[in-house]
DNA sequence: TCAGGACAGAACGCAACCGTATCGTCCCTA
DNA sequence: TAGGGACGATACGGTTGCGTTCTGTCCTGA
């Protein structure tokens, strides 16, 4: 006996309303994070999500018109949670301080996994380039800034200090051992990791440098 | 009129033989690197690499069980490109030719695509993160190791360096650029990189007093 | 109160792929 | 030189997902 041939009124429970009802909308964000997770973006179907999230294929077609779509806004939601501006009063401090945020963060599994999958299909996608980008931007690299700007004014940095340089390194290492290395990220690691970012920042300025270019 | 009007026979051009033919294994492999970047592994399928190699299906199959073992052995094969250790005379140097060999590495639009999809689909499956851990144990790692070691044997650096942090510190800053915030890498950028790791690791021991006296 | 509309569920036709099988051709090795 | 087998092509049934449409239920705002 086949599925279709089972009563139908017997297995609706709930109902809906005249107006999107937050719990499904709820239901299906959780959803659609789990399964970007479990099967990536590429593979994601509205299907599945639907599914997962105990919801017909109408109710997430009534909020987004596309997969596209739905993830963008899903995943743009999540993103803003604003990282707090580290002032600890020195510079190494205010990394190690950056640096244990951003581990902390990463080290959630649907963030180490969810994050490296939509960065590799925004290789291939402009919309989902652009929305990253945004997160990146408004969360983090506005953050380092400050940093650095407060080392300058500490005098702890020349003025010319490369920003941008500066957010490679401390940030680099780390997505790097998260994401392609897979290794754990001890505290110790972090550490030795905001000793040399610390150390990359003054000494970049060294003798032969200075170019500024 | 489509391509299925067109009548059958007249469009068989070759043949086979008893023996795989090495240019349909080519035609093959450049397909799947191809359809890999185009479309991600997830979404990779069996018929669209065979299309596009201008194959059947069968000759696929005939050579491999799987899409995974398909796409596992032909990155494994590419992947084999030996680094050659950098020997400048000097830590900076050797960064210096060392990010530069990354840095062209990266720039390759197909790598650049297909590195950070396979690391990201690795997440969820073993199979692939072992093979690309073997391939970055196999190609940089010790690469970076015998440069960490001609460093300390001139007394560039103590004997006691973090051989691990300073991969990091390398190419982490590096991977961010290209495959996070895509941002272009120009020369410069990579002498001002090299400048920072090589700062990092001389000055990660100790108080960062260097450069100046 | 009451009607509009969201709800879950089911089914639709269509498309893409899966992995396998079969065909006739023709190359390559023994 | 003989024949085994790789070759491209095609077809197969099965699965999955697409986006849409319909149904009957029942919540909720006006």
């Amino acid at each position: 006996m086949s599925d279709a041939e089972k009563p139908r009124q017997a297995r609706r429970a709930p109902a809906g309303a005249a107006v999107l009802q937050k719990d499904v909308t709820l239901a299906i964000q959780a959803a659609v994070f789990t399964e970007l997770a479990k099967h990536g973006y590429g593979r994601l179907s509205i299907e599945a999500v639907a599914r997962r999230a105990g919801v017909g294929k109408t109710a997430i077609y009534r909020r987004w018109s596309s997969k596209l779509q739905m993830v963008l806004e899903v995943v743009s939601a999540a993103a803003v949670k604003v990282m707090p501006v580290p002032d600890t009063g020195t510079l190494s401090g205010d990394i190690r301080e950056l640096l244990d945020a951003g581990a902390q963060a990463m080290r959630h599994p649907l963030a180490s996994q969810i994050v490296p999958d939509l960065l590799a299909e925004a290789s291939r996608n402009p919309d989902i380039a652009e929305t990253l980008e945004n997160a990146l931007r408004e969360t983090q690299q506005g953050v380092s800034a400050v940093m650095i700007k407060n080392a300058v004014e500490r005098g702890d940095l020349p003025a010319d200090t490369d920003a941008e340089l500066a957010f490679d390194m401390v940030f680099g290492p780390l997505y790097w051992r998260v994401a392609v290395t897979r290794s754990p990220v001890s505290n110790d690691y972090l550490d030795r990791l905001a000793e040399g970012a610390t150390a990359a920042l003054i000494g970049a300025h060294g003798p032969a440098a200075h170019s500024g270019g």
